[in-house]
DNA sequence: ATCCTGTGGG
DNA sequence: CCCACCGGAT
């Protein structure tokens, strides 16, 4: 039996995984924000931090209306700091904020003025900014933007790499190709498969798995393997 | 490989 | 108590 799958036997394989996932759990229709740009503070505010936590840092910047460029820009970087706190990092965080508002004014000064256009250049220069790495910048391009562009995440290589589907070694952009050369580029289906993998790690393909009732059984290579 | 950091769950 | 958390920079 031969170990590998040809480029149609992946693709079909990563589609039917998504349709398992989607029938199990339903659309989740991310983002969870108001708008595009709460997504891009939320997408900096979610660096390995569990989302509950952001969300009590973007209840903070609400209350004090400082959700838009122009409030972030304004603010005293330590006040801000304060503010996100529950977020963890909030030292780091705080001026990763401050210098990506900075960033925008300077270059293309608004949001939508930073999506018009060619995606694949932005995702250049938005990589290039202090404390947007390539996660944060693929869930921007995705998340506010509704760009094409795939989101990996540590969820994504441990339920794949237990799957069978790459090594959890393998870096972002071997991660993110898997998806981008498989998948057609669909806004709705990077965005669904993505919240659902982010789902699936969080109800059973954890750090220790909780396989009790995991719709995925069936595809999983690591029970066989036997190594929880 | 280590630092950045609060919060919730087991 | 300990760990994990929708990472990124050095």
């Amino acid at each position: 039996m031969k170990d590998t799958l040809d480029k149609e036997q992946t693709r079909a394989a990563l589609l039917e995984l998504f349709e398992t996932l989607l029938s199990r759990y339903g659309a989740l229709n991310w983002w969870p924000a108001d708008t595009p740009f709460e997504v891009c503070v939320g997408a900096i505010l979610t660096q390995n931090t569990n989302w509950l936590n952001v969300e009590k840092a973007i209840v903070n910047l609400k209350r004090e209306g400082l959700l838009s460029a122009e409030a972030l820009r304004e603010i005293d970087e330590g006040r801000l700091a304060e503010l996100i706190r529950p977020s963890g990092f909030f030292n780091v965080k705080s001026a990763r904020l401050k210098g990506f508002v900075g960033w925008l004014f300077e270059r293309y000064g608004s949001l939508d003025a930073m999506f018009q256009g060619d995606w694949i250049g932005l995702r250049e220069e938005l990589s290039a900014v202090r404390g947007i790495g390539p996660e944060t910048c693929d869930s921007i391009l995705l998340y506010a933007g509704g760009k094409p562009s795939f989101v990996v995440d540590a969820y994504t290589r441990r339920l794949f790499s237990r799957l069978g589907l790459m090594r959890e070694e393998d870096d972002y952009h071997r991660v993110r190709a898997l998806f981008m050369d498989h998948l057609p580029a669909e806004v709705p289906l990077f965005n669904e498969y993505h919240a659902l993998i982010v789902e699936q790690c969080k109800r059973h393909c954890r750090k220790k798995p909780l396989c009790d009732g995991c719709p995925l059984t069936r595809f999983c290579t690591f029970l066989a393997a036997g190594r929880p």
